[in-house]
DNA sequence: ATAGATGTGCTAGTTTTCTAGCATGATGGT
DNA sequence: ACCATCATGCTAGAAAACTAGCACATCTAT
């Protein structure tokens, strides 16, 4: 059915909300709330929560006596769709350029391990690629 | 004056317009349009990029009788917070992660020179660390 | 010089988003 | 048993986003 991007339909605080519950799994209201920016009320969280449920962008099951809510794309979809959006919109379709900009903004915080492992990955791509 | 993401404040049309904007680097009202999804009338694409403007979120210069217009932001500036965004929402803060991902998903568009470049980057990197 | 095409600015109205407040039910401690 | 606490559902109003339409300016071709 050709829903597009999915990302870009979501209003503001839909789109935060979202966030924060791909961040953290899974979360109640007043998780939701504690995270999110320019906090409104609690109340208005949780009819944001509601339309959300009914527009079929996160799920919720009873736990513990309180909701505890979802998102209903499988994380791993929407990540897809995040990391290609952002290829497209800042590296003009080349993953190599966001790989090189990764690399470059969090050297930092990339251990050794880390970086043997992105080498060994990469060397598989390539033998394969062949 | 610690203004967070920067993006999480804009409207939905607000994004998508800046997206574009960023993606073609620079574009006429009409250019962006064109773009938009679920496209309203371009007198509403004006409308937006004059408050946008009056906002400090894109700037215009005249150009052949007609407005072109860019982000305020340096794309560079804005490219850092989308990603670290991003690295924060479904990876967990993790930069290997993502770049993986990236690695997974974009596999058949990576070019054996495009591995051998991303292969010499993170050696280089290796060797810095330590 | 006049009509058509294409641009801008502005205003006002509709629609969507966002929010608070109130009514109600369950739980747990005193 | 009763009160305080914390949850939910729902409704209605305020605020923001979104949009179309009109008036006017400039250029181009007839």
């Amino acid at each position: 059915m050709m829903v597009k991007n999915q990302h870009t339909h979501l209003s503001r605080r839909e789109r935060q909300i979202l966030d924060i519950l791909f961040r953290r799994g899974k979360a109640t209201a007043a998780e939701i709330l504690a995270d999110l920016p320019d906090p409104p009320g609690y109340s208005a969280v949780r009819a944001h929560l509601r339309t959300m449920e009914q527009k079929g962008q996160v799920s919720h099951r009873a736990e513990d006596l309180r909701y505890v809510y979802m998102p209903a794309v499988r994380p791993e979809k929407a990540m897809r769709g995040a990391l290609r959006h952002l290829v497209e919109t800042f590296f003009g379709g080349s993953p190599t350029q966001a790989m090189v900009a990764l690399l470059d903004t969090h050297s930092a915080q990339l251990s050794g391990q880390d970086l043997q492992k992105l080498s060994r990955m990469i060397e598989n791509a390539r033998k394969d690629g062949r």
